[in-house]
Formats: C-alpha cells, sequence, structure tokens
DNA sequence: CTTGTGGAATGCGAAATCCGCAGACTTGAG
DNA sequence: CTCAAGTCTGCGGATTTCGCATTCCACAAG
C-alpha cells in the first residue's frame, strides 16, 4: 500500500559531542524496546515490557533515556504529498570553498528537508520538497544557486518513492 | 551539530491507489493536531485538544482517521550510528529496461533504506545504511550492481549529516 | 569475606489518560 | 421535511502513566 508512503526522515541532528561520546552501545534490551516503538510509538509500556520481558516502570525509565540521550524519537512522521507538497528533488551541490558554510545556508532553508555532506562527485546532497513547480523552481534556481560558494547543482525530481523505511535494529 | 542525528526516513509506503484517491485534503486543524504530534508522539489527546480547541474525544477519533488512512504514522526514530550503522552512503543508479522492476528489487534489500524513481542523469537513487565499510563495499558493489537491468551506479559516501526533518504543516 | 556504592528493576498507590458509547449538531440528498 | 452520514461532546470504567521507596546486582574497596 500506499504509493506515497507517509514521509519524512527523521530526528533533527544534535550537537556533535553529546551523543557520540556517551553512545553506551544499547543492549538486546533496548534494542528490543525501539523495535516495540517502531512499530506502534504509543505502545503503552506495559505491554512492551510483557514483549521484552521488563517491568513497566523499568521499561519506562529506559525509554526516558533513549529520548533524553537522543538516541530515539517518537514522532508523527507524514505522507508530504497528503500534506500539500507535490514536487520533492535531490539536489547534488558542487561548492568551491568551505562546504560547511555552504551546508549550513542550505539547512537554514526550510525546503530543505535533508542535507548531506558526501565523498564523490557532488559535495552535498539536498532533498527539496516543495508545494509545486514553482515552488521547487524558485528553490533550486534562486535560493540554492544564490549561495555564495555554490558552483554547480543538478536536479533530480522525484517521480516516484518507492521505499522508504525507519526500521533499524529490527533487521 | 548532529553529526549523527536520530535517523531514518518516513513511513513506508502505501499502495498508490489508496491515500492518494481519498486524500481528502487535511484540514487546519488536522494539520494541527499533526504538530503536535510531530513535537512529541506522546503527547495526551487532552493536551492536544486544548492546543487544538477540540474535545480530547475528538482528537483521537482525529487521529484514528489519520492513522487508519495513512496520513501519518507515530513512531520511534532512531539515530543509525547509535544503533550500530556507520557506513551511509547515497547511490545513483541507471537502469537498462524495466526502471521500476530494478527498484522492487532494491526495495527487497533490508540495507536500503530509502528507494525513488527519479528524472535527470540517474534513473534511481537509493539511500544506503552499513555497518560498516566491508557491508557498504559488500552492498554496492555484489548486491546492487548484480541486480538484472542495473548499467551503472555512482555513490556518494555520506561525511556528515547536517539536516533531517519531518517538521511539514509546521512551516 | 564484608562493606559500600551506583545503576537498574520492581512493586505499588494516586492521578491522569485512554477508550467505547450514547446523544446532540450539522450538512447535504431526496 | 426527513433521513443518513459524519463529527463533536460528555461521561463513566478500564488502563496507563507517574513518582517513589525498596530490592537486586555487579563490582570495587577495605
Amino acid at each position: 500500500m500506499h504509493s506515497e508512503g507517509v514521509a519524512s526522515r527523521s530526528a533533527e541532528p544534535r550537537d556533535s559531542n553529546r551523543s557520540r561520546q556517551h553512545t553506551p552501545q544499547l543492549d538486546a534490551v533496548s534494542l528490543a524496546i525501539i523495535e516495540q516503538l517502531q512499530e506502534d510509538g504509543r505502545r503503552p509500556y506495559a505491554a512492551i515490557g510483557k514483549a521484552v520481558g521488563l517491568s513497566e516502570a523499568a521499561v519506562r525509565q529506559r525509554v526516558q533515556k533513549l529520548l533524553d540521550q537522543g538516541v530515539m524519537q517518537i514522532v508523527a512522521v507524514t505522507d508530504p504529498l497528503t500534506v500539500g507538497f507535490r514536487r520533492q528533488a535531490m539536489v547534488g551541490v558542487n561548492v568551491e570553498g568551505d562546504v560547511e558554510s555552504v551546508a549550513d545556508a542550505l539547512t537554514a532553508m526550510s525546503e530543505c528537508e535533508y542535507v548531506v555532506m558526501t565523498a564523490g562527485s557532488f559535495d552535498l546532497m539536498v532533498e527539496i520538497v516543495c508545494e509545486d513547480d514553482d515552488h521547487l523552481l524558485e528553490v533550486i534556481n534562486r535560493r540554492i544557486r544564490a549561495v555564495p560558494g555554490v558552483r554547480s547543482t543538478e536536479s533530480f525530481v522525484y517521480l516516484k518513492l518507492k521505499k522508504q523505511t525507519y526500521m533499524w535494529g529490527t533487521r
């Protein structure tokens, strides 16, 4: 089902230091808890506890810790098409000068839903979500190319979304 | 920030027909409800009701409908790095023959977290999530290139994730 | 071996939330 | 006007959440 998947990416990144350092590596139980919540973010703690073999209170503590640590977030994720965004595209960007500053500028744009620095023939990959073609055109041609340091861009307009997941650990 | 954002994409797509057809277009209240749940997927219905001006029961009914219709999902979203996936890459794929069948083959691979058919110099864009370099190499060179119809691939290894969002409507 | 300490799990009421349902309103079709 | 469908509200009863004190456990120190 779902020709248009409910969509969107994940959590907003936190500062580099925090989560990386004390990322004590999750044990099997925490993984199991996460899997439960990936199936249903509102599943009661008691039900999760029964599934993973822990008391309700223990599950609650673990979940709270996972949230505090930024290991996971429990959120509503939507289908862009349903919410009124009809055009999406991936844009590869080539930069001259400081890549990170360009990345920061793109990150500040609300239409840029996903920004990654990459190795390869593009310095940056950016996913854009727009309301219509005009909007998309304006974002790519006027806004992104106007950012100082952007040498060139190449666009890949989405024709059909085939898969979107957030099922780690579940493997 | 975030060199490791909590991560992942969104919901798995549903069949093409369902959601697209009766997607009656959400009214302002439903949008507001979604925004509330994008901030905290476990927020109590009563609190949401107070925020959007509806009774607890009404919010509950609307949320249930949004979930049933596949407009949104409430799920835990995780940071791949924390969960043990250290290498990610975007791969552009060129296809000869039927693009969709190749897309289906890639969709079936658990390491492919995101698969889109695109217009432009790639026919497909695929996001890969792996445990380490060996794993990444094997997925790209052995598995993806082994799919019948795949003419060529180009990889963009992630150096740093700068932004990930799922905040529609919130704009 | 005994003691001490920090982290995590458990048990347990009290408070808050969820859930199903019946009734009231609104709207549009016939 | 009447009927049917779709929503919203109000309301108990069942569940769940929450905070806290207690118990367990593993481990390091004495």
